[in-house]
DNA sequence: ATCGTTGTTCAAGACTATCGAACTATTGAA
DNA sequence: TTCAATAGTTCGATAGTCTTGAACAACGAT
């Protein structure tokens, strides 16, 4: 099996595929994550601690799927950058007002 | 029965419920005819023709307990307005950057 | 070759969405 | 006042999705 990744072309990226993936919470918390690394980060060190390894997959299926990121196999791990660039160009703006709404919603807190 | 709308204060707002209120074609849609109209609509005239009845009162549901929308009942209707003031102070952009892109994924369709 | 590490796939239970049917509440008319 | 029409809500059932343990696959190092 372990069939490989599948990035969809930056046209056929939706809105409410991105606004769904960044809708959970861990999976935000991958993406603010991967936004401050500026590089590439494998599944374990760019999820939260203390979750299973099959949730965790999961969540970057349905981020890759949504376009958000792009994952690529480096030997044992998989590496995962944030598709910025493309994104940027086709919805410009919104993934940084969502994560500065994040970061507006952690201070509150 | 006939419970009374529960809307949340602007503090326990959070980001992710507002993406993932949003993250609905339905919903999206909704909201962006909210803003378009400025004052307050019905929920008839503001969710898309042919959709179920019970289904729209689910997604206002939505965005009501995302504290997305305000719902007051007048007479037999329900009259329904975007928080716009409010969630532009706990959240700066993120709702018109969201409609924003909405507008963008529309042309490019 | 075998083992440890990293991540995927599968299957099952829990949770959520959709929508028809029945119901509630208010308005207007007879 | 009673009756009917209108605008939404609630309920129940079915179908789809999330979470997670268990088993598996792939690579690197010894």
């Amino acid at each position: 099996m372990q069939r490989p990744f599948v990035h969809p072309p930056i046209e056929s990226v939706t809105l409410e595929g991105i606004l769904y993936a960044l809708a959970d919470p861990v999976r935000l918390e991958i993406i603010r994550r991967l936004s401050k690394e500026g590089c590439g980060m494998n599944c374990q060190s760019a999820a939260p601690m203390n979750m299973p390894r099959s949730t965790q997959s999961h969540h970057y299926q349905i981020l890759r799927e949504a376009g958000l990121i792009r994952s690529e196999r480096r030997g044992v791990e998989v590496v995962n950058t944030l598709r910025c660039d493309e994104i940027g160009t086709r919805f410009p703006g919104l993934v940084p007002a969502i994560l500065k709404a994040a970061v507006a919603a952690e201070t509150v807190v």
